[in-house]
DNA sequence: GTGGTCTAGACCACA
DNA sequence: GTGGTCTAGACCACT
C-alpha cells in the first residue's frame, strides 16, 4: 500500500490516510478482502504516530470500508459494485461541482473547462504512460 | 456584501469569510478601491466575534488583495487584469485538478466527465435563469 | 515645505508629519522664525484630513520647535546653533546604532559596512547631482 | 530563546517576538529545524497572553521562517544559506539607508559617519570581550 | 503534550 | 467613526 503525506498542506494527517484508503479501495487497487498492513507497519513507513493510523483505521472501520478481525487485523470489507460505482460517482460529482461552481462566479466558459480538463487528461496519461515505462 | 458562513462545516469561520471574499475580489464583485463592510458591522450582519473578522481581513491585507486606510477602514486592493485572471484560472485549475485526478484513478473515462460537466454546467445556468426571473 | 506621506508604510501619518518637518528644521531647510503652511493648506496639498495636521503642529508645539502666534500661525521657534548640532548628531547616532548592532549580531564585518556605506553615500550624491540639472 | 519585552515601546508585543525571532533565525542562533518554545512555555516567560505569541508564530509561519507539524510544535524552517546571506543584507542596508539619509539631509560628512560608525563598532566589540570574560 | 479557534470585553491609535 | 492589540478563559483537533 503506498500512501503519499503532505505534512504541510493544513489537511490532518490521519485524513489523508482515510482519503487515500477509501480511494484505493473505490479503485479496486485494494481489492475486497485484502489485509491492510498492521498499525505499527504503516505509521514506521509513512513515519508517522501510530496512533494517527490506529484512528484512521478505526474511523474507516465505522465507516464499514474496513473490518476488524480480533487478533488478525484489518481487512477490505465487501462492498458490491453498484454501490462501489454510485459512491465513486458521488465523489467525482462532489469535486467537480465545485469546479464548475467556480467557473461559473468566474464566468470562465464551458468550452474554457472542456478544454482545461483535456489538458489535464493529457497530463495524467502521459504520465502513467511514464511510470510503466520505468 | 453577501456572506454564507457554516458553522458546523469544520471549516473555521475566517477561512470561509476570506475564501468567499477572494472570490468575489477575482470575480469582480468586489470592484477595485471599494470600501468593505466595516469590522464590525460584518461582525454583526454574520453574528461572530469582531476579531473573527479582523483575523480575515489581516490576512487578506498580508496577501495584497487588500489596503488599509488608517482610521477609514478597508479597501479592495489594486490589481490588473493579468493578475487577476491568472488567479482565477489558477484557482480553476487546482480545482479540476482533483477531479481530474480522481477520474483517473477511478477509471471513469473523459468522455464521461465531460458528459457529467456538461450536466453541472446546465444546472447552474437553468438556476441563474431562474434567480434573473425573480 | 515638501512632504512625502507613504500611505501604506504603517507608521502614522501625523508622525510621518512631525519626522519630516522636525528634520527639515533641524537640517535649516525651514529657518528660524519662518511660518509654516496652514492646517488647511497643507492638508489639502497632501490630501489628508486636517485634524491629522493639526495634531503634527500642536506635538511640534509642545517640543518646542514650533511657536504659536495667536491669529497669525506656525512658526519654526529659535533654536541655538550648538543645540542644532547635538540633536542632529544625536538624531544621526540613534539611527546609525541600530544599524551597527544588526551588522554585530549577522556578524557582517565592519569593513563590509564600510563599503555599504560608500556605496549608499555615492547613491545619494548622484542622486543629488542629477536633481540639481533638472 | 531569550527575548527582551519592553511593554511601553508602542510596538506591538507581537511584533517585538517577530521581528527579535527573524533576527536569531537569521543569524543562526536559532538553527534550521530547531524546535521553538512551546506557546504557552514562551508566554508564561515574558508574562503574556499565549495568543499574543501565537499570533507571532503564526505570521512568521506565513512569512516562510517557521514550520508547523501538527500536534508536535513550530520548528524553524529550512532557508538555503544564500536566501538567509540575502535577506541579512537587505535588513543591514534598509536600516543603513536610512542612516545614510539622514545624513545627508543634515550635511554631515561621509567621513564623520565613517568615524562615528567605528566608535560605534569598538563599543559593540568591547561589549563582546566583557560579555566573554563573564 | 502541541497549536488553532472563538468569545466577550477592554483599551488604544488614527482620521 | 475606523481598525489594532491584548486579556482571560473556553473548547477543539492533532499526535
Amino acid at each position: 500500500m503506498l500512501l503519499q503525506i503532505d505534512h504541510h498542506s493544513g489537511q490532518p494527517i490521519y485524513r489523508q490516510v482515510m482519503d487515500q484508503i477509501r480511494r484505493q479501495i473505490l479503485a479496486g487497487q485494494l481489492a475486497q478482502g485484502e489485509q491492510l498492513a498492521s498499525v505499527r507497519e504503516l505509521a514506521a513507513q509513512i513515519k508517522v504516530n501510530p496512533m494517527t493510523i490506529s484512528k484512521a483505521y478505526s474511523l474507516l472501520e465505522i465507516e464499514g470500508l474496513l473490518e476488524r478481525r480480533r487478533g488478525v487485523g484489518l481487512f477490505v470489507a465487501g462492498l458490491n459494485k453498484a454501490q462501489k460505482s454510485r459512491s465513486k460517482a458521488e465523489l467525482l460529482e462532489q469535486i467537480l461541482d465545485r469546479a464548475v461552481a467556480t467557473a461559473v462566479q468566474f464566468e470562465i466558459s464551458e468550452q474554457d473547462v472542456h478544454e482545461l480538463t483535456k489538458r489535464l487528461f493529457a497530463r495524467y496519461t502521459s504520465q502513467i504512460r511514464r511510470d510503466e515505462h520505468e
